[in-house]
DNA sequence: GAAACTGTATCAGAAACTTAATTAAGTTAC
DNA sequence: GTAACTTAATTAAGTTTCTGATACAGTTTC
């Protein structure tokens, strides 16, 4: 394969549209809506968060995630705690029944995903593998554009209030 | 770089992970749920379906997908149409204009996605081109487990009336 | 052609979200 | 230092989208 060959920008699209209507879906345990789960992947990930940066991450309103938040703390998955340095503020925490959630998922991923990967072909395994750190990247810069020279700097608001 | 290089399912995974919840995210424009865009994405990829078929891929309820239907088709985005083979079964097709929302979601994807893949090097431009075909086939894998041997047949079943 | 099965529709209620209004803590201006 | 403004979180009320149960028409089986 040529090594300079060209992105068609199109065909990732496509490919990452299909795959993650298939990846999202892969998890049997659905107890918990998908932006749920998606706030505990995120605590799990990146630690403690204020109410107000997950409500910008998850695109939601921040009286949705309250809501979400006190029915999370009432099962003992998350735990407020005050912000020492803002008495305005709330520390979000994930707890270890809440991490657990986000470990379980994510064992049925990867053994779904083995078992794909098993009926690729070894160079098919090798491609993906490579690709891996370009993807990662992708996803850093998207969510941290000021790390990277001429990146648009409006591009990432946290939006309007979408109503759905 | 090595060319039988071991793929890390864990690390695949917590790419695909974080990937999938960018991606998700991109599109500015969130009139719809989440579900609802997925059954406009799906129709429009695939062609018309059966509301069991769109209930079974989406993983909600028939119920559900009835109720989104008869939205939908009120607001232009498909119609309903008899399945000539089947008497009790309605045939959901999407709408020239239902086509649009998937292909304007799209072309809000490629243009981030294009702005992301400049920021990248050239040779992780080539890494991920070269992994499409793969990706592609894992999804393919996924949704026609048949197709190859060896395949665990009872993984895909639509399952039981997931609640959140 | 009666019984069992399948595909869709309908209805009540639950869950998850929105907007708007409220409380409380921090910041700025004077 | 107090008044006016901003920011963080909550609460209340209403909307949308889902589930679960049921009904009913069309199909298959015998």
């Amino acid at each position: 394969m040529p090594e300079n060959a060209a992105l068609s920008i199109a065909r990732l699209t496509r490919v990452l549209e299909d795959f993650t209507r298939m990846h999202i879906r892969l998890p049997a345990e659905r107890r918990l809506s998908f932006t749920t789960l998606s706030v505990l992947h995120t605590l799990a990930g990146d630690g403690p968060k204020r109410l107000t940066e997950l409500a910008g991450s998850e695109q939601v309103t921040q009286s949705a995630i309250t809501q979400m938040v006190t029915k999370l703390e009432r099962e003992g998955l998350v735990e407020r705690h005050p912000d020492p340095s803002d008495g305005r503020a709330v520390l979000v925490h994930v707890t270890a029944a809440g991490a657990a959630i986000v470990d379980g998922r994510r064992a049925e991923r990867m053994a779904r995903l083995s078992e794909l990967a098993d009926l690729l072909t070894e160079a098919e395994r090798a491609a993906i593998a490579a690709a891996l750190p370009a993807l990662a990247r992708m996803v850093d810069l998207h969510s941290v554009p000021g790390t990277a020279p001429g990146t648009d700097p409006g591009a990432d608001t946290p939006r309007d209030s979408a109503r759905r």
